[in-house]
DNA sequence: AACACAGTTGACTAATCAGTCAAGATTGAT
DNA sequence: ATCAATCTTGACTGATTAGTCAACTGTGTT
């Protein structure tokens, strides 16, 4: 059925679409797009194939839906970047804001990672539109601080992937971090926040 | 047939093996392992499905015949790490080497990658064995250099985390950078080095 | 209670894909 | 030139999986 363009949604209806989202989450982003089944879905939300297809228009459908709701807040946190704030306690406090989101929703953050190494096929438009923009205007911010001597002079384009890389790591790549320090009983955010926290502020001293 | 157990290769069998397994990097590299098919890779390698199993035992060991490789030089910088070497100077040139892989290499950047993303299936026993040790065998040095006053004191294995997370950035999320910079001419790597090279000088200054 | 509509599913179909096989083509050592 | 080993492939098979459908059940409104 169509979904998403009548208004009323029933208590069954709300239930089940939120099963199925939470679901697909748990099983793309285990296994990637291709690797993941309809059965798989189906299973874990505790509804058959033919329910699930009932809902949603197909596996394309689900995914779609899972990775618009992402987008929308991904970009929360840069978004946040304020231009008349102090240049170190804004940085500071975005970067702070990444850790928990990856910290947060790391299912997320691996659907995302997912998406960008195999070339991002499915959210180029919004790459290198929205995201793009709104780089774009917070390098020009970033650029700002630099020039009057607020923090210390970086490319601000490197600067804000360098803060990706770093706060995503621990979600997307959390199985070797794991495996790695298996033994050792931390959990791989421990330390993580006071460690970035740390190395940004040397970084950023001018 | 088997392959590897017997010794002379003819030369049909080295040119048909390595065009099998650069193409099937190339392929998996992109789409990961499910997200791959045979076909795809025959036809990147010029040859028929039935040739390509000629030479394979299956879809599985062209994979990890791909992975043995790839694990068995993907050690080699972090090796490479002198403890009675310049501390700096020896984190600085591991980071230099570890992005020139990144560099010259990011389609088995991108593979090895894909198996983290999804939970590592394939190498947990090298993640949990080979690199476990030699992590903690380097994160030991490392941490003598931060008590001899040689560094800055920071956690060794977020130190180390931090090498891997920025220098594999670049190539496991070329996609996103590119479209992020698209309009800008600008190849990702450029400015990557100086960048990371002068980020990682403020990080260790004592 | 009755009825319209929402929700559910077993049993299908068609497509895709890993892997097989037996028969044929090519190669190189003598 | 011969021939045994190597190499190659068209035409299959069987498994998996996205998606369909017609018939069934549950729900809530009057």
């Amino acid at each position: 059925m169509e979904r998403s363009n009548k208004k009323p949604l029933t208590r069954i209806q709300k239930h089940n679409i939120s099963a199925i989202l939470d679901a697909a989450l748990e099983v793309f982003s285990a296994h990637g797009f291709r690797g993941s089944t309809l059965d798989q879905i189906a299973n874990k939300a505790g509804l058959s194939k033919p329910n699930v297809l009932y809902y949603f228009n197909g596996k394309e459908a689900i995914h779609v839906a899972l990775l618009s709701d992402l987008l929308d807040t991904w970009l929360d946190p840069l978004r946040a970047l304020n231009p008349n704030g102090n240049a170190r306690d804004e940085l500071l406090a975005y970067i702070r804001r990444k850790l928990e989101l990856s910290r947060n929703f790391p299912r997320e953050s691996r659907l995302f990672a997912n998406e960008i190494v195999q070339g991002a096929p499915r959210i180029e438009n919004f790459l290198k539109g929205e995201l793009r923009i709104l780089v774009d205007e917070k390098a020009t911010v970033i650029s700002q601080w630099m020039d009057a001597g607020q923090i210390a002079k970086l490319d601000p384009y490197h600067l804000i992937f360098s803060i990706w890389a770093l706060t995503q790591h621990y979600s997307d790549f959390e199985a070797q971090i794991k495996l790695v320090r298996a033994g050792n009983i931390t959990d791989p955010y421990d330390g993580a926040q006071s460690f970035v926290e740390t190395i940004f502020d040397k970084i950023l001293s001018p």
